[in-house]
DNA sequence: TTGAGTAAGTCTCTTTACAAGACTAAGCTT
DNA sequence: AAGCTTAGTCTTGTAAAGAGACTTACTCAA
């Protein structure tokens, strides 16, 4: 049998998994962020099979999330850049670079700190609230939304729902 | 052989993606987040079978996301809590999520919205610099912290690294 | 006290996907 | 013409996912 689909789930966590949430993908865009654009580059940087690294670039491409540019045609050269869709990815990536900054770095520290260009710190993202409070499990309440599916949500809402991010 | 483990690369998307990057972790940590925290109701909640979730659930306790409890011993039954470590991957999932409601919800819409308790708005959570503002590719930079090794970031800083974050 | 039910797994089998690396194609360089 | 570079495709062996039967240990109803 082959893997499971999640895009289907009515759930954008599921969706946006089905999405980028094979290994490698994440870290092929990654190095498209910082730069690294070309087949064999992204190879070498990533240590990716020639095989793997051609499947997922072909599938980020099919769901737009890369665009794939010829720079030259003779012979034809290619390169992957970001689609809005691909960029909008980046602040998924410092937040969840973020956490294992937090909880994974060891005694060495931060291998990378991302720096806000205009106000120059090295802070660490924070993923707030429209009104500037930080977000998290504590604060949060899952709400049904317009594309919501009864069957789908109602195992939230009833039953086990009730203790929904209780203190643990 | 066996999939390429990332814990090992001095970068910490690499490492939480080695944390956290199997499939159906995302969504084991999600129906735990709702509540659902037990073998049999998770299962069921998401369709995955019994050999998949034990080794999945086994890791995460492994590596400190989740927690096993004993809730009774005649018989033996146990549920799975967050830790801290756990609660914390919450931001993350948020912003995952909110990435899949902004291009992948497709015309019906938002499936799930979170509301912030205090404020009571159905905000998006926005991910921002200490300064308050929000921060995205493009006006973030790299840098590299105490944890770096050189030969990591070097493809960065240099050669396709001059062309960070440049708008594609 | 037997039989059904439940919770939490373990085990087996089949299919799929990943890793490594050989091979291919098209043009460029010396 | 031989070798190099880029961008792949193909082949083969191993590991992991999916389906579902089986196990263990206890409860409850008849």
């Amino acid at each position: 049998m082959q893997r499971t689909r999640f895009a289907d789930q009515p759930c954008s966590l599921a969706r946006s998994l089905d999405a980028v949430g094979e290994p490698w993908s994440f870290l092929i865009l990654r190095n498209v962020f910082y730069g690294i654009r070309r087949f064999d580059p992204l190879r070498r940087s990533l240590g990716i099979s020639r095989k793997v690294l051609a499947e997922r670039l072909g599938t980020l491409v099919e769901r737009g999330i890369l665009e794939r540019r010829e720079y030259q045609n003779r012979p034809p050269r290619s390169e992957y850049r970001l689609t809005p869709m691909g960029v909008d990815l980046f602040p998924v990536m410092m937040t969840l670079s973020r956490w294992g900054d937090r909880w994974l770095a060891g005694p060495a520290g931060t291998p990378l700190h991302f720096r806000h260009r205009r106000c120059g710190q090295l802070s660490p993202a924070r993923v707030v609230c429209a009104c500037g409070e930080e977000l998290g499990a504590h604060n949060v309440q899952p709400v049904r939304g317009p594309g919501a599916e009864v069957e789908f949500t109602q195992a939230i809402e009833s039953g086990a729902g009730r203790q929904v991010f209780e203190k643990s």
